[in-house]
DNA sequence: GCAAATTAATGATTTATTCAAG
DNA sequence: CTTGAATAAATCATTAATTTGC
């Protein structure tokens, strides 16, 4: 795949671009980019698209080295991390990813009621509701397709308050777990 | 005596929080959210409802920031752009420093089309654009102003503007060296 | 010293996510 | 639910640094 000769910045135009990330600029658009091509073809041969790949990959490279430092860092969360993957997020069935190129996504089936400080949420219609403490049932209302029933009022998983680490069981929970497929390990900044 | 203090995510939280979104996790389940609670115990002290709302504002705070940066990123960068071409891309210290080996000096001219992620920049014929898509090549012709009407391509990125009218380049550089000082330190958010 | 060989940087492309409009 | 638009992540490819054997 032979390209034609890649653009070199020449020191000028370098120092510029940098000047221009240094203060603050990250994601120009086409009518900004297309000015400072202008103004660094005075120091040299370049294209519009060059500014534009340099934005690119110089913010993704300084995003990819403060993660680099930051998972060194949190090394140790990062097990953790794996852990909860590993031992408590991860559906054994979706362990083998079909998708050639780490390709993931979230399953939205499968459904659990929430309830926190009265705020419940029915996740079998995307939908939530607030609940009121004492109520039986207050008021309703949903996000997305109107198929929420509150008449049904299944709080059947309850948590909040107390030490963190007492985990009630929701294995009485006679729905599916919910789980993820595979967390990307990465880090994520800003 | 009052209320109790509201819940401040230690750093290894946050960051954990912000792998898990970044992850894809948008709305965890109550499973989940203890889970997630008990895991991130370890670094502080937290309850469930602080994950669940975590989750509920950080996913609406980022539809809110894409929407306020989409409606102004253009008057932004205008902004920017008056700044670059007032202070910062003429700089005399740059010329008194000229590269030694032999770039030479394209002047762009005429309108240009400028095609970002997609693929090429035509900045010669002024009403003419093309992209790749896998190995196909596709063509179009741009709109009376400069507008172009991006039929299709899944992900392709075309953006383009008239004729780079308002530059006032000057080779003249006699313009003061600035530093960065007035240029915005926080242009996105991103 | 000096190239060939190897590695690190970085420009250029492709692929995947995300939000939200239709 | 599907799709367009924007952008981030991942990857490919080439140039620059550097190492290495002579």
């Amino acid at each position: 795949m032979s390209r034609a000769t890649r653009w070199c910045p020449t020191p000028e135009q370098l120092i510029i671009l940098q000047e221009l990330y240094r203060g603050g600029l990250r994601t120009p658009k086409a009518p900004l980019i297309q000015k400072i091509t202008a103004h660094l073809s005075l120091y040299g041969k370049i294209q519009g698209k060059n500014v534009f790949y340099w934005f690119q990959n110089h913010k993704a490279r300084d995003r990819q080295k403060l993660r680099k430092i930051l998972s060194k860092q949190l090394l140790f969360e990062q097990q953790e991390m794996n852990y909860i993957q590993t031992n408590h997020l991860v559906n054994p069935h979706l362990h083998s990813n079909p998708h050639p190129s780490g390709y993931h996504h979230q399953p939205q089936h499968g459904s659990a009621t929430f309830i926190c400080q009265g705020m419940t949420e029915d996740t079998s219609t995307g939908g939530y509701y607030v609940w009121k403490m004492g109520d039986d049932l207050l008021k309703g209302y949903e996000a997305e397709n109107g198929l929420m029933t509150t008449s049904s009022c299944r709080h059947d998983c309850v948590m909040m308050e107390g030490p963190p680490s007492a985990i009630p069981s929701s294995s009485s929970n006679n729905r599916p777990l919910q789980t993820l497929d595979l967390f990307p390990t990465r880090t994520q900044l800003l």
